[in-house]
RNA sequence: GGAGAGGUGGCAGAGUGGUCGAAUGCGCUCGCUUGGAAAGCGUGUGUAGGGCAACCUACCGAGGGUUCGAAUCCCUCCCUCUCCGCCA
């Protein structure tokens, strides 16, 4: 959400905004709402103050005497206006944040113009794609894949994207997993084992709520939400809160397992391990003070970007344009692993500052040196997500006799040096 | 899941219908005092919204209700603690 005031002051700015991000939103109607609610707000504020005025005056007045009778049939008639003035104020407040809430955030000066995905900036590379194997093979294809990576069983028992991870299979995934984790601990950032349920409140501060309901998995029962990403719990771990300045910057890391209903996908972005309902995740998230926020999203991009390198899976950055920058973030960098097998880059992470977007919706501040508390900026990407790194890594180190290559720094956790599909 | 107790400012803790945004203590701030410190004395010390401002309004777990008026009474929900039950 948007600071009131900023749209109140200085609505050129917002319009600019929504512009660069190719949204269309009537600002007008929202600024007159705003006013028109200012103006009963007096309104209502009048009549209370007119309350309290006779309050005071009534506890001096003996309970039965006639003055005493005569305010409270003249206060009757106000208790009524301030009734029905307080319900009309409650009805315009919801409508106001309402209208607020489909106000994007405010792109940096930095952030690209354009409008498509084709219009992002490549950022930068690292790796030799040619040098990977022309002849490589999808990760699906891979002879024996079904016997690691069982989506057959995973249908019957759950439904479709919900695989078992078999053997190797899942020794891979949980060595990716302790491989972030530890890598990610000694970049600074303190491991985090949260809940994986989070209740409406919590999916609402994030922005989750209400625009992307039908994305997640609910238990309807306790009104909770599977998460579809460890940054909703991280996140909310300070909602409301008030955080001492000397500890800013806040690292956190968490591994969670995620869930997306992912309503409206199909061909090949579904194949294999590209796209499922569940899958395993490490995020990693910043709570900063805002002088300092872009330095901590390249930092954090780049602590992102180190993973890779160290598994030697060749990446490019991209640094979205407007129009592809989501609607809460400021800034984003999207990495994207090069799947040597479909011949074509595969997102495993996203880096966005959402400077006070979201601290906004979730009150989480600071006490700034005025004694002010402050709104934070939060930052956050993934550090990595597990099935699109582990495709590469399967496409890319695929071996003539069928057995895949474990990078080096992995094989401490994995236990051996090649997996193999038998 | 059952029974009971409770949720008030940074913390502790008073307050059962009006003069209560809330006593008191602790903590913290600034000042006095001191060679310096402690003690002592005094001062200030929540958040949000509106207003150019003086200032006004709201907030005592959350949401409803009763009333001229609610921290205080009623209802629903959430959370914490104690005991019992169940249990990885």
């Amino acid at each position: 959400m948007l600071d009131p005031k900023l749209l109140r002051e200085s609505p050129d700015v917002v319009r600019a905004a929504l512009a660069k991000k190719h949204l269309n939103v009537d600002l007008d109607a929202i600024l007159a709402l705003d006013e028109t609610w200012r103006v009963k707000l007096q309104q209502v504020e009048g009549l209370r103050g007119q309350q309290k005025v006779a309050n005071t005056e009534m506890a001096k007045l003996p309970k039965g005497s006639p003055e005493f009778i005569a305010k409270v049939q003249e206060m009757k008639a106000v208790s009524a206006q301030v009734k029905e003035g307080e319900a009309v104020l409650k009805e315009m407040e919801d409508r106001l944040k309402q209208a607020m809430m489909t106000l994007p955030n405010i792109p940096h000066a930095s952030v690209p113009e354009g409008r498509t995905p084709e219009e992002n900036i490549v950022f930068a590379t690292w790796g030799d794609v040619g040098a990977l194997s022309p002849n490589a093979k999808a990760h699906w294809e891979i002879p024996g894949f079904d016997k690691l990576f069982d989506f057959a069983r995973g249908s019957k028992v759950t439904g479709a994207g919900f695989p078992f991870y078999i053997g190797d299979g899942a020794r891979i995934v949980r060595a990716l997993l302790h491989f972030f984790l530890d890598e990610n601990g000694k970049a600074g950032y303190v491991e985090v084992n949260p809940p994986i349920l989070v209740n409406a409140a919590s999916a609402t501060a994030t922005g989750q709520l209400p625009d992307k309901e039908g994305q997640m998995y609910e238990a309807v029962a306790d009104g909770f939400y599977a998460v579809p990403t460890a940054e909703v719990p991280l996140t909310n771990f300070f909602r409301d809160e008030i955080i001492d300045e000397a500890l800013l910057p806040v690292y956190r890391c968490a591994y969670t397992p995620c869930f997306r209903r992912e309503a409206g996908s199909y061909g090949k972005d579904v194949r294999g391990l590209n796209r499922l309902h569940q899958f395993d995740k490490v995020e990693l998230l910043k709570w900063v003070h805002p002088a300092t926020s872009y330095d901590e999203l390249d930092k954090l991009r780049g602590d992102a970007e180190s993973l890779l390198r160290k598994l030697g899976l060749p990446y490019r950055v991209l640094l979205m344009c407007g129009g592809d920058l989501g609607f809460a973030q400021s800034k984003k960098y999207d990495l994207e692993v090069w799947s040597a097998g479909q011949k074509r880059w595969l997102e495993v992470s996203s880096c966005s500052n959402f400077e006070t977007f979201q601290a906004r919706r979730a009150q989480i501040r600071f006490r700034g040196k005025d004694g002010k508390p402050e709104l934070v900026h939060t930052i956050n990407g993934s550090g990595l997500a597990v099935p699109r790194v582990l495709a590469a890594l399967l496409e890319n180190n695929l071996q003539a006799d069928g057995r895949v290559k474990i990078p080096s720094v992995l094989v401490p956790y994995f236990g051996k040096e090649y997996l193999t599909f038998a």
